[in-house]
DNA sequence: GCAAAAGTGTTTGGACTACACCCATGT
DNA sequence: ACATGGGTGTAGTCCAAACACTTTTGC
């Protein structure tokens, strides 16, 4: 009988925020322990036991940062020996989407070891974090060409201009205002009120819309197609 | 310090192959040890220490079915509590495609642990590899539709035919014959040889083609946009 | 000659692109 | 009045869908 295995099992997470000052941002955490202490790094951590893998993301995203997420999913698994410098671990990574509430972590620990950061503007990160999250935005960029994304990131109302600014940001790329309006609002997931809303500074109030639930969670299954 | 970590980490393949007769096949062995001693399950097995996912991967597939494989993507790492009756494992899938040479393992091991199964016509399987399948089958149903897919599980020469047929075997739904061809040649990572060759039975030899392997892993790259 | 598979074109509607001007508000 | 952002329509092009008959071969 050859020896046991001597592998840990960790997970982390890739939460992103998005507000229209800071643009699509990242949850980081500052590391207390070694390897890598005082580098910034995704928050996450070894799996328990008895606990699945999704509940141990939420773990850790509660103790580490005291946030909690309505939208997560698997995003891939990192296994090469020595990505971990001491021991062999392999991480099996999730992505989530918050909405601006939940910014209220940075407040709350302005001077500790949480905070949020522009996807342009990464400090250097502990292991492999950098790789991680540039998967992450990719997914995220395709994966809101096929499906409507923006439920779980903005507020319950927001002027369409909002909206937009976060396919810019996400997709770091210029297109065109109008085309986008149509192609967004022929699937219908987007209700118009009759409220409007002056942002700050000068310019002309807008229409405040919000997410149809139901329509847009059907169209999160089958999949849209979608030409930005 | 709390106790240490107890789960172990796996690798499982699911190995796609197709020939026009058999349809599209999955790769299975019969398990000779418990748990599941003697159920149908995916080639598979504990990751070694020191050896990266992939290497496990190919290094299971050579032990157990003596095939080697050159597409291989990671799918999905599964790691519910209770989804291996004794430990906890948490299992890290692959799927690939193999040309129908690899086919030559059934005849091999025909009295033996190791056959090929039409994706229609699975045994029961052990854990949650059926699950498991399901998954793979449906990332490559969608993988076929924004990118070529074909050059790793058909042969060199091959009527058009043979390529329609296989999107219809992936697919599992009809769509139409000349549309499809004016699509996929469309792309240019066809090429048509002078030779033609007539099947078995009655009907008129079609000609031949060929991928140009440039193309295709060109557009593999940067996805095409497919709608059939 | 008949069964089986290969080969091939046209029409039509819908979708995407490109593109520019006026409107409502704050200062 | 001017700066800022909101709101809107059309013409042209391309792409996708629908659709059926003829050709070559084996038997």
């Amino acid at each position: 009988m050859p020896g046991a295995q001597n592998i840990k099992v960790a997970v982390d997470a890739v939460v992103f925020g998005y507000t229209s000052k800071e643009g699509l941002s990242v949850l980081l955490i500052k590391r207390n322990i070694q390897p890598f202490k005082n580098s910034w790094a995704l928050p996450g951590g070894l799996v328990r036991d008895d606990e699945s893998l999704e509940d141990a993301v939420q773990r850790e995203l509660r103790e580490e940062t005291s946030i909690s997420i309505s939208y997560l999913e698997q995003l891939y698994s990192f296994g090469e020996p020595g990505r971990d410098p001491r021991n062999r671990v392999i991480s099996i990574t999730y992505y989530g989407l918050v909405r601006p509430d939940a910014f209220d972590v940075k407040a709350d620990t302005d001077a500790s070891d949480v905070a949020w950061f522009n996807i342009k503007k990464l400090p250097s990160l502990a292991f492999d974090h950098t790789t991680i999250i540039s998967v992450a935005h990719e997914r995220l960029k395709s994966k809101m060409l096929y499906q409507p994304v923006g439920f779980e990131l903005l507020e319950e109302k927001f002027p369409f201009s909002e909206l937009e600014k976060l396919y810019l940001a996400v997709l770091d790329r210029p297109f065109d205002r109008r085309n986008f309006k149509k192609k967004i609002t022929k699937y219908g997931f987007l209700e118009e009120t009759n409220e409007k809303q002056a942002l700050e500074g000068a310019g002309r109030p807008g229409n405040l819309f919000r997410f149809n639930e139901e329509k847009y969670f059907l169209l999160k299954k089958e999949g849209i197609s979608f030409e930005i």
